[in-house]
DNA sequence: GCCCAGGCGTCCC
DNA sequence: GGGACGCATGGG
């Protein structure tokens, strides 16, 4: 599939055209819980704009609601914002290649307009960590924290305008003054990114090294060893990192549904190798969708 | 004050 | 290998 992209040499500025809101929503891509680091910022009438990270730099992304253009303010390749937000998957024909049962209809039906990200490995390791027994509201605060303590800040310009925000930290920012972990509010969680830090800058633990390449199964299996990575973490990283889209993080929610919806026994195989992103439209639904 | 959150490690059988 | 149990915080 071909996209209609463009780049304005003297702003800076990527724009991607064509781009539908039932493929990517930004509101609910970025308010769904994969992601914790995008924050609305204001926009005109007709825009929607968000302020966060691709690839540890500071971002600007507005979506214009009547021309359906994406534009990004972003210091690098076009590529990046591609593979970040994958446009290179056609999220219609996937769905429209899975039989989907009554339940799983209406939540696409509520949900569409997610999309999985690709994002970071590392920051994404560390806020599900910290996601483990916690509130999405929570987890954002502890990862803004997390940034403002260890992260650098970086700033950009668009029409004079300053925008700001903390970058994730690095393993070794992390790790030089690794004992304000335990004072930003992150519960038994900072021992967790406490030993994996120390093992990552130790060379003790090479999972940041790890290409994408590698199976899911090998992958899992390496991230289930580090201390305070379980299967669902595990999986959240599989599917929000790595993109394995056969990985179908069962957390409290999707328990619930489960329990509820599929009376105590769901076969995730129907719904084929995309399962993860019908995991996500049944997250959502779940939580949001179903006052 | 009490309850709970995109779970996990540790026992114990 | 599976089922209880405790776990640090902060927000409602």
């Amino acid at each position: 599939m071909s996209l209609n992209v463009d780049i304005n040499k003297s702003s800076g500025i990527i724009t991607i055209r064509e781009i539908e809101m039932d493929t990517l929503d930004l509101d609910k891509t970025f308010n769904c819980g994969q992601a914790f680091r995008w924050k609305k910022i204001n926009a005109l009438p007709g825009y929607i704009a968000y302020k966060g990270f691709i690839n540890n730099k500071l971002t600007i992304i507005t979506y214009n609601l009547l021309k359906r253009e994406l534009c990004a303010k972003y210091d690098g390749d076009v590529a990046d914002i591609i593979k970040y937000f994958n446009l290179d998957l056609d999220y219609n024909k996937i769905i429209s290649e899975i039989e989907l049962d009554e339940y799983s209809q209406k939540a696409y039906n509520y949900s569409k307009g997610i999309r999985i990200l690709h994002q970071d490995l590392w920051e994404t390791i560390v806020t599900f960590i910290i996601s483990q027994r916690n509130r999405v509201e929570k987890i954002a605060n502890s990862v803004e924290r997390l940034c403002e303590t260890f992260g650098e800040l970086d700033i950009i310009l668009i029409n004079n305008r300053e925008y700001k925000g903390y970058k994730f930290p690095t393993p070794q920012e992390i790790y030089t003054k690794k004992s304000e972990l335990y004072t930003i509010g992150l519960g038994y969680r900072a021992e967790y990114i406490d030993r994996l830090v120390q093992d990552i800058v130790e060379g003790k633990n090479n999972i940041l090294n790890t290409s994408e390449e590698v199976d899911k199964i090998t992958l899992d299996y390496k991230l289930q060893s580090i201390y305070g990575i379980g299967p669902k973490v595990s999986n959240c990283i599989l599917l929000f990192a790595y993109n394995k889209y056969e990985a179908f993080p069962i957390d409290t929610w999707i328990g619930k549904v489960i329990t509820n919806e599929f009376k105590g026994n769901l076969d995730i195989t129907k719904f084929g190798k995309y399962a993860g992103i019908i995991q996500q439209f049944l997250f959502y639904y779940a939580k949001y969708g179903t006052v």
